[in-house]
DNA sequence: TTGACATATTACTATATAGTGATATGTTCC
DNA sequence: GGAACATATCACTATATAGTAATATGTCAA
């Protein structure tokens, strides 16, 4: 996605992408979810009542995120166990962190 | 948001916000736009006749974007001008497609 | 094979929102 | 002040989706 002089623009369906990978990460509940994993693996119930969610929720989710592949499961059992396989979205999540701070500042700021 | 053994998780709130910005970013139509702007400032109609959208919509979606401190507008005449004030979007976008390049790669080599 | 436990999926409801046509509002010039 | 041009906003329709209760499906042990 230009920023610069250059002439090339991304296109429709590449931004579509881009604009899903956003989409999926639009969600608290998804973002609980991997917040959590980012910790290391868990199965769905165990991910259920840390969070005190529902099952069929976090099977839901869980199934979006793995779509989108930003997630892995693995079967262990009866249970299944999901893990991250694209910590990217950590410093995706650190970026934004950084802009909701530097607003933060400044409408501190503004108030002085 | 926490990938590591950190016990520090972020809360609700935070998340939430978190969320915002990457629902904003979630639709191709903001993308475009945002994607425009960064090569330079532009006014509304400039915009939806490079884009070919309807003025209403390309009004309505800057004040979303501009909402969430994404781009900063300001009033030239009858003209009201966008920029972008927020670079770090490009950041998240690049990082973005980096991980649709290698998913596709991935594809690619699974074929063979 | 059955029952217990774990998980995925379905069908539905409620809510959010993209996009639009119409219109309100803002700016400039004569 | 009115007309022309630019932009913001409103009310609406159509679509997408979060969350849920119910149920289907998978695994394991007796």
């Amino acid at each position: 996605m230009s920023r610069r002089t250059r002439v090339r623009r991304l296109e429709g369906p590449i931004l579509s992408s881009v604009a899903g990978v956003f989409s999926v990460l639009s969600e608290p509940t998804r973002l609980q979810i991997l917040q959590l994993l980012g910790e290391g693996p868990l199965s769905v119930s165990e991910i259920v009542s840390t969070l005190e969610m529902k099952q069929a929720n976090v099977s839901k989710q869980l199934g979006i995120l793995s779509q989108a592949g930003l997630v892995g499961r693995e079967r262990d059992g009866s249970n299944v166990r999901y893990s991250i396989t694209e910590p990217m979205i950590f410093e995706l999540c650190d970026l934004v962190c950084g802009k909701l701070r530097k607003d933060a500042e400044a409408r501190i700021a503004s108030l002085k």
